[in-house]
DNA sequence: TTTTGAGTTGTTCGA
DNA sequence: GTCGAACAACTCAAA
């Protein structure tokens, strides 16, 4: 019989599948595979609340393969070895996955995918996880882009027209000899349940991030261009862990948008929501092109950037939203109740822990890495070099978000405010997001009492500023 | 090779 | 309260 392994990595769907697919054509028997590897073979090691999500994940699609007939095999080790003992196992003879692009997992695949093909086995990968492949968008002389704007326009202007792979409705089963672990002895899940909030916000899985695109595009896409700013209205789509898991394709989401919107008055929102697609698809861009970004500036000129002394209280503060700066405070406590933070609350928090505290921008970024849920090498990289300005295409030196400014732009009831940081709760919209100017007698009918049980803010906001723009100015007469 | 135009998301200050 | 200018100069991309 001829045997087929499917090496699910962060493709965990199975509509619009192109390795399933393959697999399917060509073997008469497939075999669905997921390995659990050691932390080194990607580099980073994964986040608690991306483990989480992948623990939830796969028995997402364990379940929907058990539907059609089959199952997920799971093994632990090494990869490469974990492969060839699967490959002796059952004699498979093929073997297919969906590419990754971070730089530890391409010289990985790369070894394994030539070692197996050593062996005289067919191996075959295909591109599931973007619109275009980091190589495919190119200018005149084959170099990569480095703006997003052109880089975008050069993208759109390539063929688009995508077609949806559908999922199976029947995938033969798994031999009955090839043994599986149990999805929980991979201890993917936290010790001690910090997840209720996860569990309550989220549905890892195929089915879960279908649902959730059918509820942006009906309720919210419209909308996007200006909701998308709002933290305190569900405005975004949320979509980003799915799409880092590959429950969901991007190629998915711009076929249905298009499908669902022809003629529509959405236009304005699902172009602004498409373009915020191209940004991911920019970051997987640079990332490859440039894999030392993952921890050096793209701007050489940010190796020597003075960054404070790291001060662990101060980070700490940051990290457990006790900043006593009510907007970054909010916006770090979704983060830990959640896995999740607005994205324009993200510039924000960012913005403080890097201009304002002037903190090394790659504590904020593992920091997001081991607390997001959508937790993303190539987006948090070029994320952080952005606000930092070091980046590729970076904000100039002199942006500085001011949260309090911010906060009575995008959040001027004050709603997001007191759904996470339930201290200020009582405080009047006027005073919420600076809440050391309210007079005495506010402070104490909302039951705050600064310095005791809300914060003092931890730098002052003006003079932080006044540093940041001195430190950062210093840049300009070029390289150091 | 040279030139030209452009470049995600902001804030402050002074008129 | 609103509005435009200043905050820098540099690099990128394409003609």
């Amino acid at each position: 019989m001829n045997i087929a392994l499917l090496w699910f990595r962060r493709d965990l769907r199975l509509t619009d599948n192109p390795a399933l697919n393959r697999a399917l054509q060509s073997a008469e028997c497939v075999v669905p595979l997921f390995i659990q590897s050691p932390e080194e073979e990607m580099g980073w090691a994964m986040g608690s609340a991306s483990r989480w999500w992948l623990h939830h994940s796969l028995n997402a699609l364990d379940a929907s393969l058990r539907k059609l007939g089959s199952r997920l095999v799971i093994r632990q080790g090494e990869s490469a070895s974990v492969l060839r003992q699967i490959v002796r196992e059952t004699g498979a003879k093929q073997i297919f996955w969906n590419r990754l692009y971070e730089p530890a997992a391409i010289e990985r695949d790369k070894a394994i995918k030539q070692s197996l093909r050593d062996d005289g086995l067919l191996v075959e990968s295909f591109n599931s996880a973007l619109l275009k492949e980091p190589w495919e968008v190119k200018r005149g002389k084959g170099e990569p882009y480095k703006v997003f704007t052109p880089y975008w326009k050069a993208l759109q202007s390539q063929s688009l027209e995508y077609s949806i792979l559908p999922a199976p409705t029947k995938v033969p089963p798994v031999p009955l000899e090839t043994n599986s672990l149990d999805l929980d002895s991979l201890g993917l899940l936290p010790t001690i349940a910090w997840d209720g909030g996860m569990n309550a916000f989220w549905q890892p899985g195929e089915e879960g991030a279908l649902s959730r695109l059918d509820e942006f595009i009906d309720a919210s896409i419209g909308e996007y261009a200006t909701d998308r700013d709002r933290p305190d209205h569900a405005g975004t789509s949320c979509l980003a862990p799915h799409l880092h898991f590959g429950e969901i394709g991007p190629q998915q989401i711009v076929l249905e948008i298009r499908n669902r919107l022809e003629l529509s008055s959405k236009q304005t929102g699902s172009d602004s929501y498409i373009r915020e697609l191209g940004w991911r698809e920019f970051a997987h861009h640079l990332l490859f092109h440039f894999p030392y970004t993952i921890e050096s500036p793209m701007d050489t000129r940010f190796q020597h950037f003075p960054w404070n002394e790291p001060d662990v209280n101060k980070l700490k503060a940051w990290q457990q939203g006790k900043t006593g700066i009510p907007l970054v405070d909010a916006g770090m406590r979704e983060l830990w109740h959640t896995g999740w933070m607005h994205n324009r609350v993200r510039m924000v928090v960012a913005s403080f822990l890097v201009k304002n505290l002037r903190i090394h921008w790659l504590e904020g970024a593992r920091w997001f890495w081991d607390t997001l849920v959508d937790a993303d090498l190539a987006n948090n990289t070029l994320g952080w070099q952005w606000v930092a300005g070091c980046g590729a295409d970076a904000a100039p030196y002199f942006r500085i978000f001011n949260p309090v400014l911010q906060g009575e732009r995008f959040d001027p009831e004050g709603d997001y405010v007191r759904q996470w940081v339930p201290e200020l709760s009582k405080m009047p919209a006027r005073f919420i997001h600076q809440p050391w100017l309210a007079p005495a007698a506010i402070l104490q009918s909302s039951g705050v009492s600064l310095g005791k049980n809300y914060p003092l803010p931890i730098v002052d906001l003006k003079t932080s500023r006044e540093q940041a723009l001195e430190a950062f100015k210093q840049l300009g007469a070029r390289g150091c």
